[in-house]
DNA sequence: TCTGGGGTCCTAGGACCC
DNA sequence: TCTGGGGTCCTAGGACCC
């Protein structure tokens, strides 16, 4: 808490969907749902258009469908997002050295640790000229939320949306909060809220008045009491930067249940094999190993084995997760598996070598092999029977499961709908569909104009996937576009995960 | 309507140690 | 010989957030 409203926090307004309709103009004032667009996909986040329709983050998409039928649905395209995220917090970074990022579209900051306000007018207009600085460098707006706190800055800022600014003077906090819902605090979601409204508890003014006992015997210790200081608008967390990740971890939703005991087996190794990866990429290494599974009802589980030592060896992990798959009794079937990895170390399996080493310790009895990335098993994984969406059927082809390495790539594999490409004669334009050995291709790019369509064979040596282009076309001395760089093997890998999920590749936009 | 993927934090019981 | 309490680690599950 503090007496001048100089905790800001940003929030970017339907961010996964802003972008996409920045990079594609056609789309612009049209609803966009973008998530997973296999049939057990939901909805990352929708756009202001498609939320008139009823749909929003996290609901189904075969909902999303029913209630906006004409919206277009696109498949995440991480590696844009994280590159417009990263001139965001580059402008965040200006206005003070204590940022603190929650995801790709939020953050908050202490704009009086950075000498960037000391007051109500000086945070106020450093709010403002933040947004107009995003707008001007990604063509993208956000939403900022300004009090002498963090949770009254986030509220603030849900507040602002879209497009706008809410400020919050310290001294205002608790007639402000007190008719709100008990869901606006944070860490109050459906159980929680539930459990204080069999309470008789609905506002945050009842809250403050059941006193802090009531809340401690009714919820926990830790959430009680903290809760109960929220409700009365006290809140002192500090803005931190950099935070170490206590854990990683990778799962998949298969679009069909998996029943054979040996492709669960496979599915384990593959994404122990990916958590692994991940794990490396990020310099760490764990001893805690945490199998996931879902199974046909939704009933979830998870089993964890704590190693010896910390590893970031695939081997060692595969095998731990596959000793703890022979606990769960998987009849039924196996909607969802994950693998992942806590009790972070901050070394390297070679690291720990160079120390053995240097200790002429005998324990250097576990090689670790490189592995490298194993070529993933058939992309096709589940698609192909009994998928939902007629599209995806039709376009599965017949039998499924050719050679991975055969130069037969289906196109909609090659070209996910919703990225971007480059024709020699065209120009740059985006997939807006493929399927059956074609690519429709829509020539536009961010700053033009609305575009036409074209389709091609997918093998046209003319046409070649690119990088997503700048959202707003780069200015002398402005901020570099992070996407322009080598992309890092873990970042491209993820893009074409997500378009393989999408599966069917149908992301269709009205002309 | 039929439920993603990546995380964080908390609770609670049992083992084990002092 | 019997009994007590506290601290830490491990495991499983649940709530919550974006």
């Amino acid at each position: 808490m503090r007496s001048a409203p100089t905790i800001l926090h940003l929030d970017m307004d339907a961010f996964f969907a802003a972008a996409e309709q920045a990079a594609k103009p056609s789309l612009r004032g049209k609803p966009v749902v973008v998530g997973g667009l296999g049939p057990r996909g939901v909805v990352s986040t929708a756009s202001y258009e498609a939320r008139r329709f009823g749909v929003h983050s996290a609901m189904p998409m075969a909902q999303a469908r029913r209630l906006a039928p004409n919206a277009a649905y696109l498949v995440p395209r991480f590696s844009l997002y994280r590159a417009v995220s990263e001139q965001v917090m580059e402008l965040l970074s200006r206005l003070s050295p204590l940022v603190e990022p929650l995801s790709l579209d939020e953050a908050f900051v202490d704009l009086e640790a950075g000498g960037s306000a000391d007051d109500t007018a000086s945070a106020l207009a450093a709010g403002e000229r933040l947004r107009a600085d995003i707008r001007a460098v990604t063509g993208l707006s956000g939403s900022v939320g300004l009090a002498g706190s963090k949770m009254l800055a986030k509220i603030g800022s849900e507040q602002a949306k879209p497009d706008g600014l809410v400020l919050i003077e310290p001294g205002t906090e608790r007639a402000l909060l007190g008719p709100m819902s008990v869901r606006t605090l944070p860490g109050v979601g459906p159980a929680t809220g539930d459990h204080l409204r069999r309470a008789g508890m609905t506002t945050v003014a009842d809250l403050a008045e059941a006193g802090e006992d009531e809340l401690v015997r009714l919820l926990g210790r830790a959430h009680g009491a903290s809760l109960y200081r929220m409700a009365l608008g006290l809140d002192d967390r500090a803005v931190v930067s950099e935070r170490d990740a206590k854990s990683v971890s990778v799962e998949d939703t298969f679009d069909v249940d998996l029943h054979d005991r040996v492709r669960v087996r496979t599915e384990v190794d593959r994404l122990a094999d990916r958590c692994v990866e991940r794990l490396r990429a990020a310099g760490r290494s764990g001893r805690t190993v945490v199998l996931k599974v879902r199974r046909y009802d939704f009933s979830t589980l998870t089993r964890s084995e704590t190693l010896r030592g910390p590893t970031d060896d695939p081997g060692v992990v595969r095998e731990a997760a596959g000793r703890l798959l022979e606990s769960v009794d998987t009849t039924g079937g196996v909607r969802l598996l994950g693998v992942g990895v806590t009790g972070l170390a901050d070394f390297t399996q070679e690291d720990l070598f160079a120390q053995a080493a240097a200790d002429e310790s005998a324990a250097a009895s576990h090689a670790s092999a490189d592995e490298g990335a194993r070529e993933p098993v058939s992309a096709e994984r589940a698609v192909g029977e009994g998928a939902a969406d007629s599209s995806a059927a039709a376009w599965a082809g017949s039998g499924g499961g050719g050679p991975v390495e055969a130069p037969e790539v289906p196109a909609e594999r090659r070209f996910p709908a919703g990225h971007d490409v480059r024709h020699r004669e065209f120009g740059a334009g985006w997939v807006q569909g493929s399927g059956l050995r074609r690519v429709t291709v829509r020539f536009e790019e961010p700053g033009s104009a609305p575009g036409r369509v074209r389709t091609f064979w997918a093998d046209d040596p003319d046409l070649e996937l690119s990088e997503p282009l700048p959202l707003v076309p780069a200015v002398a001395g402005q901020s570099s576009w992070p996407a322009s760089r080598p992309k890092s093997r873990s970042e491209s890998r993820s893009d074409s995960e997500a378009g393989r999920s999408g599966g069917s590749g149908s992301g269709r936009a009205r002309p």
